[in-house]
DNA sequence: CTATTATTCAAGCGATTGATTGAATAATAG
DNA sequence: CTATTATTCAATCAATCGCTTGAATAATAG
């Protein structure tokens, strides 16, 4: 090798820069994010061929954004740490500000989506604390159990018009889930509206969240 | 193309990574995270060959990473902006926390070189208001030029062996250079001892002081 | 206009990558 | 022990990538 650690330290990154380069990957991260999952799970969640799924996952693995647990004849994997959560914040940050083709994305399917403004975290936190407002969290229930926003409640989107009379009438409801890219929080405050209950969203998720500091309740 | 956005952000995403996966992309954008500069510069500084160094550019513009402006018969290229400061940062943070190569490459060349602790951001910038401290910038010029801490005195590392007498004696001096894994305040710092000066590293260089708020003065 | 300089474009080559397929491990159930 | 299930390994193929080479633009100097 180069004598050189500056270069050395580059390639290394660049390794990371290449597991980065695959949407696949990226979507097992972010799922990744929520909570530990399988080999299988992922692959089903995601549509993703079953062996296809594990050489992506080993990637992940090799460049150290993910670490596997095995547990009988499961291999659980999940997030190597919270600094992955802010790379792919970052990330997202850099393709809001200066891809054209995010930001139009970003500006027509999401944003209008949803007309009124998102509910930053802060202001959230403080909302919820006086119970002014109702916490939905529509992901799945494995992704609440492992964490969630305190006093939220697990509703998934799928059973959400089923469910709806669980929610406290005349409350407000923010809704979140998986982060800034997740439409089903979208969806649930879309439905919401349609029942005539005053609904917003989080302006992230739960990963985004958790890296800011802010508290975390487990099952 | 799909009809699901947060596929198509992925995508979008995953382009970025892509470009991303290059060491020599890497070391462009440190380079242009210090000031704008041409494709002929780049090539030199990098040791890269011209039209390859034109067709990086071209990736990393393509990206959104990087805007360039053509000047006469000069294109010079700059960071799109501090989002991608940003970017490398958490993906510096990746690698030192969870890459072991980079972690020993860190505690081996770069850790060990300068025995004492680098000085935190925070802590040099009331040191140097009081006057206590003398801030080295060992950058070439035109990188000093384009941004530099406030105070700060330049003398380029080639140079600093034959202009040690332009530092204030009996202070203390900070020198600081392009970022985390920029050598040059390493080696100003291991030749400011050997001539019996007192002199500590920088924890990072100006994109991240830039980045974090921190006031820049210009020439 | 011609020559020069900076940059980009286009074609070609070897290396790497992502997806698919089928076989090989490894752990559990019966 | 045998069958089943979860995961990994190995081989293959088309697509992409990085680098090199040589030509094409574009702007300036004389």
């Amino acid at each position: 090798m180069s004598t050189n650690p500056k270069r050395e330290i580059f390639a290394s990154l660049a390794r990371i820069g290449t597991v980065l380069s695959s949407p696949t990957r990226i979507e097992f991260l972010e799922l990744l994010a929520q909570s530990e999952r399988s080999v299988e799970q992922l692959a089903a969640l995601t549509g993703t061929a079953f062996a296809n799924t594990s050489q992506h996952l080993q990637k992940l693995r090799q460049a150290g954004l993910i670490v596997g647990r095995k547990e009988g004849q499961y291999v659980f994997y999940r997030l190597a740490g919270d600094e992955v959560v802010g790379l792919m914040t970052a990330l997202g940050r850099v393709g809001e500000t200066h891809v054209a083709e995010i930001e139009r994305i970003v500006r027509l399917y999401l944003a209008e989506k949803d007309g009124l403004e998102p509910v930053p975290a802060r202001e959230l936190m403080s909302r919820a604390r006086r119970g002014l407002v109702t916490v939905l969290d529509v992901r799945p229930p494995e992704e609440f159990a492992a964490g969630h926003l305190p006093g939220a409640v697990n509703i998934p989107i799928d059973e959400l018009a089923k469910r709806l009379r669980e929610l406290p009438r005349r409350k407000e409801v923010v809704a979140y889930c998986r982060g800034p890219y997740c439409l089903m929080s979208y969806d649930a405050v879309s439905l919401l509206r349609k029942k005539g209950i005053k609904a917003r969203r989080l302006e992230a998720g739960l990963p985004e969240w958790r890296l800011a500091g802010l508290p975390v309740e487990r099952a």
